[in-house]
RNA sequence: GCGGACGUGGCGAAAUUGGUAGACGCACGGGACUUAAAAUCCCUCGCCCUAUGGGUGUGCGGGUUCGAGUCCCGCCGUCCGCACCA
């Protein structure tokens, strides 16, 4: 008996499908679509398990669709703009250029290996000009739709990779890539408009029933929507503050005004008080980290002024700066409710402000507020004026209607949201169309001149941006007026490049973005997978980009991706020294350590990273087990959504069930007669793995796959098993597709199994004649039957009563209720 | 603090949505084959006990039910996201 030799297979089928076109989606097939994505791969030099995780759920859903008589596509290319390879170019002296296409090759190489049915005729970079050419194409259509603007403001600016970054992109203060913390400086930047589908983008969740409510939550905090009033105090300085709530509903409870340290009122302060300076320098020195905030006093200044309480002329409250108030947040100015806010509680116990009830909390309703805290929840309105009585939404609609009739207020909607600046201060990203005259302004480059292509000859000795410093890539003729001009040398956020693939992925011609009827055809994705790293940003961005080019008149599609499937990561256990040192797996055998024989410590088990030297290379994997050991085992064990831990005995297991499979084709014995038990198993697991693959639940498709191959070794030879074997191929093949060719091949079946439809079987076998039933005692299992399927209740009850076991614990008492659940169990309650 | 997910053997996990808990895999142990090893095959495998049986068992404490991993109430713990959001 023959081994199975993925060495020797692996290679020969990638040949035959590269050479065949297989996976190239057709656009004129007649069969219905489905687009299957996984979330493109940056090339940062080599493929990690991750990507091997992620693309091979791609890869299974792809082929099984395939199998069921789809059209699919399911494409792959590169996000291939981003700072590493400025890095790289800093550290190793290349060009970013061939450092990242020397990465693509690479990786390209490597994904080959593992076998994905993937369609590389539409494979893309984006760090190619007829990729970002055509997204300078759609920046100038969204300029020209005016969802695209320059507007000097203060930016968050990460002094190590020395650009500005996104407010999605500083967490906890510092840059998402760089963590170095984040500073503030003015600069001239463009935004693209996302605010102006806030809502848009909010409503649309509801509809993405196929997505991960985690996902949709934190988009929908990320986007948080309130709705309140914002409306003007007078001031005691003559002038007048705006502030926003979402509780109008309270503003009999107001004792004071705070505004942002950066409000023009505390800047109008500072100007004549050197303390306000003082306070206001201390404000700015707080951290912004969760535990800062937790600990960080409440702290206010009183700056002096005061403000009339709009319902009543002779009702004045102090003004102050205050520590907690964000300038960026709705106006930069809070009225405060100390009774109903615990923020507000807290700074008004601290500065002795009045506390006034003007919720009842059950039956409280006196207006000395004497609670230990605030009280937020619902009630009816109290110690307000026309408001008492009334519950808290009628009460803040009433203030709201008051306001807008008085005209010193107004309904409003306010959104965290806030614009995607997108100018990065780097050169290996999408040079922004737009030329700088002195004379005309900020102008498109003109259609005809794009793209606008990132010059070669650059140099990377000094920080900062390159293309800023070139001897002559900047400085053009203006296309308006013919004079003088400057290019703009700001590139795009790489995000704008993943917001729109998918789409290029569908359709690409050469002279525009995308064929809108081509690209609608296969648009929506219909399964997007990758990493929940993305919730926010880059699914946001896209969502939004799509919404923008439907806005456009470009695209009717609304939502890019209608499912979504968040895989988790590898994980591998760690290894530590008895120094201390992180150990690789490499350098550990039998807990000691190789190179000194020292014990070694065994970690929590962790996402695989370079810091932690806990990571697996997937290529000496596939050399030594295979691509179809490798996609099995990450299918198998873990829910997709959870992590994987990768061990050495788990990738063994894997490599054990290949060749297990590879015995049971390779000693396939024609048998006569049929074994039902036999049909029926195969019945089941075909209906089953398709119930399980298209759910995405992979680890229970492979248990299937394991019982039904126990199942077959244990039968005795027969026409049934003969023909259990041959399905069985076709059904582990969009999982181990080479060995499944192989044995296609084998058996002297015609064609490609890639090619071959999903087995079909009989209902009727799905349909058991035998059922085998609990027999409970007091709900305690004491005996099985088995049964006809559909028995009469009273013979089920009968056979139940004449059971020994039963009989034994009765002990000839008579149960005084007995319950029989048809074909499942039967209950004698003594 | 707010929001979300989760808690089942030594480990990864399943359990048709209230009906035989632990399918399937990994590990461990025993055996067969072999001069030996590898490979392969067979058996055992939640825990406890007086063992062809019995008790107990799905984070903890209550409850509903003939019957609870699943439903309800109250806790504890882990992970993730957001956060002075007005």
């Amino acid at each position: 008996m023959s081994r199975f030799n993925p060495l020797k297979a692996d290679a020969h089928w990638q040949r035959i499908w590269d050479e065949s076109q297989t996976f190239a989606a057709r656009d004129d097939s007649p069969k219905p679509k489905s687009y299957v994505l996984e979330m493109f791969p940056y090339p940062s030099g080599r493929i990690h398990m991750g990507h091997v995780r992620n693309y091979t759920m791609g890869d299974v859903l792809a082929r099984y669709r395939r199998m069921k008589g789809m059209e699919v596509l399911h494409p792959m290319g590169w996000d291939a703009f981003g700072m590493p390879a400025e890095n790289a170019a800093m550290e190793k002296h290349v060009h970013p250029g061939g450092w990242t296409r020397q990465n693509i090759a690479t990786m390209k190489a490597q994904l080959k290996r593992l076998g994905f049915a993937l369609d590389w005729s539409r494979e893309i970079a984006t760090c190619e000009p007829d990729y970002y050419g055509q997204e300078q194409a759609l920046f100038l259509d969204m300029l020209a739709a005016g969802l695209v603007y320059r507007r000097e403001s203060a930016v968050n600016w990460d002094p190590v990779d020395m650009t500005v970054l996104a407010n999605e992109q500083v967490i906890d203060g510092r840059g998402w890539r760089s963590g170095a913390l984040v500073e503030k400086r003015k600069l001239n930047q463009w935004f693209l408009k996302i605010t102006q589908f806030a809502d848009e983008l909010l409503e649309g969740l509801k509809g993405l029933d196929h997505w991960p409510d985690k996902v949709r939550v934190m988009q929908e905090n990320w986007i948080g929507k309130s709705q309140g009033l914002q409306f003007a105090w007078s001031l005691s300085d003559g002038g007048s503050v705006e502030v926003f709530s979402t509780r109008p509903d309270t503003i009999f409870g107001a004792s004071f005004i705070a505004v942002a340290a950066d409000h023009p009122i505390a800047q109008a302060a500072a100007a004549r008080d050197p303390d306000a300076v003082k306070f206001i320098e201390l404000c700015k020195q707080g951290g912004t980290t969760a535990a800062e905030l937790e600990t960080q006093e409440k702290l206010g200044y009183d700056t002096g002024i005061t403000a009339t309480h709009p319902f009543d002329p002779a009702w004045k409250i102090p003004v102050y700066i205050a520590n907690f108030v964000l300038m960026e947040y709705g106006t930069g100015a809070v009225f405060g409710v100390p009774a109903h806010d615990q923020r507000d509680f807290e700074f008004a116990t601290k500065y002795h402000l009045p506390i006034r009830r003007v919720v009842s909390d059950g039956d409280k309703t006196d207006p000395d507020f004497v609670d230990a805290e605030a009280y937020s929840g619902p009630g009816t309105i109290v110690n307000s004026h026309f408001l008492d009585g009334m519950d808290v939404e009628d009460a803040k609609r009433e203030v709201i209607i008051r306001a807008e009739a008085g005209g010193w207020g107004k309904g409003t909607t306010v959104y965290r949201l806030r614009d995607w600046g997108v100018s990065r201060q780097r050169y290996w990203g999408t040079p922004i169309p737009i030329v700088h005259c002195d004379q005309c302004g900020a102008v498109p480059v003109p259609r005809d001149q794009l793209p606008v292509v990132l010059p070669e000859d650059v140099a990377f000795d000094i920080p900062g941006n390159p293309l800023d410093r070139h001897p002559t890539w900047k400085h053009v003729d203006c296309p308006s007026c013919g004079g003088k001009a400057v290019r703009e040398t700001d590139t795009l956020d790489t995000f704008a490049d993943s917001s729109w693939y998918f789409i290029r992925f569908a359709s690409q011609p050469k002279d525009k973005p995308f064929d809108r009827a081509m690209a609608e055809q296969w648009l929506p994705v219909g399964q997007y997978i990758g990493g929940v790293e993305h919730a926010i940003l880059h699914l946001l961005y896209a969502r939004f980009w799509t919404r923008a080019l439907k806005h456009i008149g470009m695209l009717d599609i609304a939502e890019p991706f209608a499912g979504l499937f968040t895989q988790g990561m590898v994980t591998h256990e760690t290894y530590k020294s008895v120094e201390g040192k992180w150990l690789s797996p490499d350098d550990v055998r039998d807990g000691k350590e190789i190179a000194t024989g020292q014990p070694i410590t065994v970690g929590r088990t962790e996402k695989m990273s370079k810091s932690k030297k806990n990571t697996i290379d997937p290529e000496p994997i596939v050399d030594q087990y295979g691509a179809d050991a490798t996609r099995w085992f990450m299918l198998s064990d873990s829910p997709p959504e959870r992590d994987l831990a990768w061990s050495e005995a788990g990738i063994e297991g894997s490599w054990r069930f290949v060749q297990r499979l590879w015995r049971l084709v390779d000693g396939i014995e024609e048998g006569e007669g049929n074994d039902v038990a036999l049909d029926r198993k195969l019945a089941q697991t075909i209906a089953g793995v398709a119930v399980d693959i298209e759910a995405l639940q992979f680890n229970k498709a492979v248990a299937k796959l394991y019982e039904l191959v126990n199942a077959i070794e244990k039968a005795k030879p027969s026409a049934s098993r003969s023909n259990a074997i041959r399905t069985l191929v076709r059904l582990v093949s969009p999982m181990t597709p080479h060995l499944a060719e192989e044995a296609w091949a084998a058996m002297g079946e015609s064609g490609l199994v890639a090619n071959a439809d999903w087995p079909s079987y009989d209902p009727a076998l799905l349909v058991e004649d035998e059922v085998t039933i609990a027999v409970q005692v007091n709900g305690k299992l004491r005996d099985t039957l088995v049964m006809p399927k559909g028995s009469d209740k009273a013979v089920v009850e009968a056979a139940a009563r004449a059971n020994p076991n039963v009989l034994r614990i009765l002990d000839g008492a008579e149960p005084k209720k007995v319950i029989v659940v048809p074909d499942r169990l039967v209950n004698l309650v003594a």
